[in-house]
DNA sequence: TTCTAAATGCAACATTGTTTCGTTTAGAGA
DNA sequence: TCTCTAAACGAAACAATGTTGCATTTAGAA
């Protein structure tokens, strides 16, 4: 499907108005691909795009199912976009993120599920997340 | 072994100065046991300790080998105590952490190791985090 | 006890994110 | 196509978390 299509796609299956910023950051997500996103660098790309804006707009998408959210090392949020079967506050896609240390990027690593473990039964667990890091291909 | 001793033990073993926030921030992590702290959490203990000096001694702390950094889900570093094998620079505490969503705190989970994976091949592993999140079971 | 490198404390700054509130706009319905 | 309103936006103000530079204090070796 093209760019366009699949933005308007994406935002009336997540019951989102239609507008400028959304379909832009949407756009760069969809560009992205399995590369996670800060909200810094979106907003250096744009000039005249708002912070806040920003902001409430990856946490709409969030919400929608749209991106999903993934902590690197330092401490920073970073986003990218999720597969097919994410919905309204219904997150599938249960993988590792790769952080490289050098060009400080973060990837998805669809492939790679988070195994299950055996916690102490008085844990109960909701989420996981799995973040590795190291050198990334294309920085060795 | 007494408190003191394992204090002096410990700042010794790193080649450290045994300074009064030293000692003060050791003896909160040995009592924390395997519960991670944040930096704000100890800051508010202490009245008149120095959010700066804290953040260096934490950092100090880590490279030591005597403190391991937790990042939890809201993006925030939380410490806890290292387990007697790891030294300076090295790292020997491989283990996953739960953070409570109930209580906001973070434990370390000594026995739930994380596991090894096959990541694709080009890409060089060197460290890897395992957040867990849920309710604890304290808060249930 | 002396002396110096290490540690501390303060100021100033950077990044990341939230809240409040007035203004603009998407898009449903007439 | 036009009107109208709830949703989204933009700006300001604030909070949390962390870093850097520099002058002062101090641990502990000699
Ligand atoms: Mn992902
Ligand atoms: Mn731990
Ligand atoms: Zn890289
Ligand atoms: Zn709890």
């Amino acid at each position: 499907m093209e760019l366009d299509q699949r933005i308007k796609h994406l935002l009336k299956h997540g019951n989102l108005r239609m507008t400028t910023v959304r379909k832009l950051v949407l756009k760069e997500f969809l560009e992205a691909g399995s590369i996670a996103l800060s909200s810094y660098e979106i907003e250096k790309k744009f000039e005249d795009l708002d912070r806040i804006t920003l902001y409430r707009t990856l946490k709409t998408f969030e919400e929608c199912g749209i991106i999903h959210q993934a902590v690197d090392v330092s401490g920073r949020s970073k986003y990218a976009i999720c597969s097919a079967d994410c919905s309204n506050h219904n997150h599938e896609d249960h993988h590792a993120h790769f952080y490289c240390k050098k060009c400080e990027r973060t990837v998805c690593l669809d492939d790679v599920k988070i195994p299950t473990l055996n916690l102490p039964t008085d844990f109960q667990l909701e989420d996981s997340q799995l973040v590795l890091s190291g050198v990334c291909g294309a920085c060795q």
